[in-house]
DNA sequence: AAATATACTACTATATTAGTAGGAATTAAA
DNA sequence: TTTAATTCCTACTAATATAGTAGTATATTT
């Protein structure tokens, strides 16, 4: 399962994701309303976003914060291994967070490991081609489409 | 990530299955032994397998356990779910786990959902048809393979 | 009866996650 | 230049989950 943390931090990105054309700053009390996302937690989690790199900050009483890339450059997996959310089943398929299962003695030869890469391999797939602005795109496709259930009953 | 328990299931399992053909019981003590599994950890965690009626026991001097399924009946999704671990990355989108996510107010118009959903079927279709007998399968076809590449070296 | 297994309950220790408190530094506007 | 509003940063705390252990009861074979 994601953190809580990673999904804050993809909710605000989103957030920021959907005013992105003015590229003006957002207050983090504002994206914390919006997001539901409790105030204080979402300063740490920002702060991390952009020690990495991912958003950038103006300090002072109209300050904010935005999004240094464009959205559609900004891809889940990238915003989880970032919040320290491991992808990989298992750690000895795992990129980032790479260790050793110590009761495999040879991890070359090991069938479940075999089996976890590949899902590692499908999963990393998807969130690696999926960014930002995809994922405004399915909200905006989803909506329309229960808003035409709707009306049809 | 898998819990470590999980981990540990899917291997004394796939020992009971590696000597399937006798069917007659495998002591905790061995299969601890074999694949590196503390022991009275092991043992919580075949009572609760066989609680699920993965595996059946016999008490006493003679005792141990066995598999009551066939290895290519036993697949990867079902013992990690017995054994507590959520296959999805989120709360939202778990058969087995679910829980709503409070941020998001509507669930069906949620993009992230949307693609972790996604992420979700990609996983449970490898996982879901990968058995102990395939595990095993692919272990031996690995260690040929490696075999093969160092006498050609 | 002795030896040897599993069955079961109830802990403990450790690590991780989620979140908070409080103040320093910065900026803009009055 | 003061004030208000914001991010920046360090250091906590609380809650939860994971990993693993202890000890004893119960069953089975010899
Ligand atoms: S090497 Fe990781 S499960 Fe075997
Ligand atoms: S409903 Fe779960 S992330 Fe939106």
């Amino acid at each position: 399962m994601l953190q809580k943390k990673t999904k804050y931090a993809i909710k605000a990105l989103l957030a920021l994701a959907r005013e992105y054309k003015e590229n003006k700053p957002m207050k983090i009390s504002v994206i914390a309303e919006k997001e539901a996302i409790p105030r204080k937690f979402l300063e740490a989690i920002m702060l991390e976003l952009r020690h990495h790199g991912l958003v950038g900050s103006k300090m002072g009483s109209t300050g904010g914060y935005y999004l240094i890339k464009h959205p559609e450059e900004i891809m889940l997996s990238n915003v989880i291994r970032l919040t320290g959310g491991p992808i990989a089943l298992l750690p000895c398929v795992s990129l980032n967070f790479y260790e050793p299962c110590i009761e495999c003695l040879n991890e070359e030869i090991c069938g479940l490991r075999n089996v976890i890469l590949e899902v590692r391999e499908a999963s990393i797939k998807i969130l690696s081609k999926t960014s930002l602005k995809d994922i405004l795109f399915r909200e905006n496709k989803l909506s329309k489409k229960t808003k035409a259930l709707k009306t049809m009953k």
